[in-house]
DNA sequence: TCAAGTTTGTTCGTGTGATGAAATAACCCC
DNA sequence: GGGGTTATTTCATCACACGAACAAACTTGA
């Protein structure tokens, strides 16, 4: 039962029907400027075509007669998304509106290309005995391009790779790659905290720092997101230098193995980083000095993209999102600092950073290839710079 | 002769020609994905209509026969920018492709609501005696809403004026207010550099520092922008004081009046704008000096923006444009300093910044609203955040 | 308990309007 | 002048969104 709505009009109601949770005919037609008589048919031919189901009824009750909220089948179509890190591969199984439904991890021994295909069919393979997967997405950090070809990977060592063909080729399903922040912020926006925002931005925090966006309702991406064009921003000028010798960068600032290098030089042992968020959370002189400058210094952030992208919220994920939690004031004091005192509040919120969210990530970009019909359809993208 | 296309899809083709220059049929049908016979129908409307012509076909020569392009009649359409200063008020008279036809001014004595409308209404009242004006557009600096409400203007001292409507009410006219950047990013957009273009950003020196962006096709409207969000940046922690006691941000590095400022104090003598640029033009040490850190101080607010907004092309204007042009070489220092070297490099044009500029700009919010027909469809602009 | 009111969803005939195919027009090159 | 090529038009066709009227399924209130 593949998702197929009849036409245009069939997969926008289809589309808003899954990004906006289960409606009522009548609220659909008032939502897409559509007149009921169109609903009807529309929603018969998506229900006949097995996409959409009438469900039973819990909707609020008004006046009248009692509506029939619609929805997608979501446990009929599942995806698998595939998060590529430098030395595990690891995929979660989703349903229609990406909820999370198994997990599995493979170590990864060789990062060569064929190998690493490999190590995905075999998590793909595994998938697919529990699950009927109906595509694949894969999400890694480094410069993907629309077709899914890797142009560039430093943590893997590979340029040029036409990554989702081959894995395509290999098990047979459709395939999707992306870059791993375009899967999250992408997540984000049609299932997560961003859901109905037409700006917002995703920031992580990890062993690097990472950055997307969705501006007027479409992902903002330049040739080369990708490169980390956030990870040496300048934060403080009297922060410590980083491996490329900034002083004060969003590499030395915010990433967990600088902050952990820090904490550790301070108390003169070897601090991990949950001990070090227990420490900071505590009171600890010293690991709270350093959170603070950091939590300032990702408020610097924030501000900075506040005040050039007017997202109407900021959402921070990443394994050390932990961090903004143990900080939050000096994350605000930090953006007050950069941002003019007249504009709005910044709204800033916390997600999972689990490695989960990023596979999840992966999954929603084979959900939006699916739906959408990508590799296909380009002809509706070409419209570029008008209205 | 209203624009008034008849359906949609007239409405369309129409912005396509207005927007893209003359254009044969065919190629509307290949770029607009309709079939030819549509488009034979829709143009027929049209040239009834009275919105287009077909050209004397000085169309590029092939194979085949040869076609006629379409276009818009210019002349048809007059529309008037008004620019609202301090101290004075200027207008632009405009066709409908905003080349600029006239050109007014007027001194203004008095800041109070009803004083500046009056002196609009004279602005218009001297252009429609030479021009059939069908809209009127005012820009100015300050926060106004989308249904031309100015909430706040602190270089007027208004607090919630509804100048649009005082102005419509008092002429009779369509009228339609923006901030000043908001119209002169829209123009850019439209009929500028930016025209063609999804991303972009527009970044204007002279008295302040101004910054407006269109990403994904159109323009980002943060609830509060036009406070002033790049105004005080941070792009130098050793450069001098502003006025609110930041060192080296945006307004004490890039503004007009601190560039005279410290030119002056270096000479020891009073240095007027265009003997700075000169004296920094022919190498004068202490004004290359100073042009230099201000070249680099803008590069590292342009890799800012690259950074975080992604345009494929910056373009600078404003009064004080000519600051960028002799320290290129600087600012592409600093784009450089703050930019990923694996990122592409940004491409960065320049543009008049002339007072008619940005009166150029306010025209094209009034043609944008009356070609638009904005204030009374809302309906399509309401889908927020899909797809 | 029944009538009135309200909102949802359906049926059906209608008309708009985009389309494909084929014809025609207007050039090119040789 | 003939063949090739591309642009534009003609026209019958047909999909499909719509309006209007209606049926359904509740709430409310007397």
């Amino acid at each position: 039962m593949p998702w197929r709505p009849a036409d245009e009009l069939a997969q926008v109601v289809a589309l808003e029907v899954l990004l906006h949770g289960p409606l009522a005919r009548a609220e659909l037609a008032r939502r897409l400027d559509l007149a009921p008589a169109t609903l009807t048919r529309i929603s018969a031919d998506l229900i006949d075509a097995g996409l959409l189901t009438e469900t039973a009824l819990p909707a609020e009750r008004r006046n009248g007669r009692p509506s029939i909220p619609l929805d997608v089948v979501t446990s009929a179509h599942h995806f698998l998304g595939v998060k590529l890190a430098g030395d595990a591969v690891s995929a979660a199984v989703t349903d229609l509106r990406a909820d999370v439904v198994d997990y599995f991890e493979l170590p990864l021994d060789s990062t060569e290309p064929a190998a690493v295909v490999e190590r995905i069919c075999e998590l793909v393979a595994r998938a697919a005995g529990e699950h009927v997967i109906d595509a694949v997405g894969i999400g890694l950090g480094g410069v993907v391009d629309d077709e899914g070809r890797v142009s560039s990977a430093p943590f893997l060592g590979w340029e040029d790779v036409p990554l989702s063909s081959m894995v395509q080729e290999r098990c047979g399903l459709p395939t999707f790659a992306a870059k791993d922040l375009t899967a999250f912020t992408e997540a984000l926006h049609w299932f997560g905290l961003g859901a109905g925002h037409a700006n917002f931005a995703a920031l992580t925090l990890g062993v690097g720092v990472g950055y997307g966006c969705i501006a007027n309702g479409r992902l903002l991406a330049g040739g080369d997101s990708g490169v980390g064009l956030v990870g040496h921003w300048p934060l403080d000028p009297l922060g410590p230098l980083c491996s490329r010798g900034h002083r004060g960068c969003a590499e030395s600032m915010l990433t967990m193995p600088y902050l952990v290098r820090d904490i550790s030089l301070a108390l003169g042992r070897e601090v991990q980083w949950p001990e070090f968020l227990t420490l900071a959370a505590d009171g600890h002189p010293a690991a709270r000095g350093i959170a603070d400058a950091s939590g300032r210094a990702l408020g610097r952030l924030i501000a900075a993209i506040a005040n050039l992208a007017a997202p109407e919220l900021v959402v921070i994920g990443g394994e050390g999102v932990d961090l903004a939690r143990v900080s939050m004031p000096a994350v605000e004091e930090g953006i007050r600092e950069h941002r003019d005192p007249r504009a709005a509040d910044v709204r800033v919120e916390l997600t999972s950073g689990s490695n989960e969210s990023w596979c999840r990530g992966a999954a929603v970009i084979a959900l939006q290839g699916y739906v959408l019909d990508r590799r296909r359809v380009r002809s509706s993208a070409a419209r570029t710079g008008s209205r």
